[in-house]
DNA sequence: GACAATACGGACCACGGGTCCGCTTTGCAA
DNA sequence: TTGCAAAGCGGACCCGTGGTCCGTATTGTC
């Protein structure tokens, strides 16, 4: 119960390996190739130091892809619109995916290591699933859509950190581009809730 | 530029393994957990006639996945209605998607082992790349609709293995209301091109 | 039946994640 | 200031996995 506050020289070492880390991720190539003892060693740390701060590989990832996405949890979490929680339904969902794919292209390397973190898939991790309930949420305001968890899903789905480095890196497509591709998808989608009734009629 | 037939041994062990190593991703928990060694156990077969049939991993699994496939593939290429190409875009399409998902469902280990298949995007595997390009031309077809290279990545995305497994594994949602819940989702992306005008009179 | 060519298979290697444990640092208390 | 336990350090080490190598066995052709 008693929560230790952790030693000077720890909290130093975790610093300087979640910056070593971050540096390597952005400049590598692809996220397999930065290994913990790459890690540890522009940290100029231990490879016991590091596994002892983070647990794994994972843990580590997670670590900094948590820290990465504090701004925009806060914008979405009390922000003010589009983000925030006061933006009507209609609108925060285009924004809400809007910032999902920007902060993919802005930590692409980052959320890709994360999302192909070898064992158990991405759909267990926390954060996936806090994305997932609010846009389920969100989604459940806007009338005469389908399955508001599976159509949360989907909308996910296009956003995913492979698909965008494969758009971004292989494709080339720029990113306003890629944003306005976005946008209007899933303008289409909400679109198509409001609609249904005339479609049937056909 | 000779082809030379394989030696009758080498044939008959390359099926050997074929056939053990579906029977080993049937019957596994994770994909992961199905070695090169033991596959080469099961079939009977030491691992550097494993290794010189198939390359490495992603080949066998590779190997497998087409063999999966191919009745699909015919079905699409050469089919009737409404897979085959006869079949009016508007249908083809959610029907192209449903038979993705279907195969996903039917072979949910080999293709979670496929996709995330260590090293380089599915995105490269030229399988994807042939749904993607055909998706896309039958999309073109639909008037009013975005970006159809976009909105095939899309709407392929919603039909990643790693989802898949997780809705009908971990969510427990069975199969046919899997089905219709992306067929409402794939009718609402269709729809959506043809009301285009209509909402943004609103 | 001989003799290439082809294939076999398991010992072997590289390499990455993760552990262990003897040594060092920290910080509290006397 | 010094003593001393607890907390932390770090790199040698372990282990499992994909992938290679090469002496031996099998094929099939003349």
């Amino acid at each position: 119960m008693t929560e230790r506050r952790p030693r000077k020289d720890a909290a130093r070492n975790r610093e300087a390996v979640l910056t070593a880390a971050d540096a390597l991720f952005v400049h590598c190539e692809s996220p397999e190739d930065v290994t913990m003892a790459d890690v540890a060693a522009a940290a100029g740390v231990g490879k016991g130091t590091l596994f002892r701060a983070f647990g794994d590989r994972a843990g580590l990832l997670r670590a900094l892809y948590e820290a990465r996405l504090e701004p925009i949890r806060q914008a979405v979490e009390i922000g003010p619109p589009p983000l925030g929680p006061a933006t009507p339904a209609r609108d925060r969902v285009p924004a809400l995916l809007d910032a999902v794919l920007c902060f993919k292209l802005d930590n692409r390397r980052l959320a890709l290591a994360l999302e192909e973190s070898g064992s158990s898939s991405p759909y267990r991790a926390e954060h996936y699933e806090r994305w997932h309930s609010l846009l389920r949420t969100v989604l459940e305001q806007v009338p005469g859509l389908a399955d508001s968890g599976f159509t949360a899903h989907a909308l996910l789905a296009a956003t995913r950190a492979d698909l965008v480095e494969h758009l971004a890196g292989a494709e080339r497509i720029p990113r306003e581009r890629l944003r306005s591709q976005l946008a209007d998808f899933v303008t289409g989608v909400l679109a198509s809730g409001a609609t249904q009734g005339l479609a049937a009629e056909e």
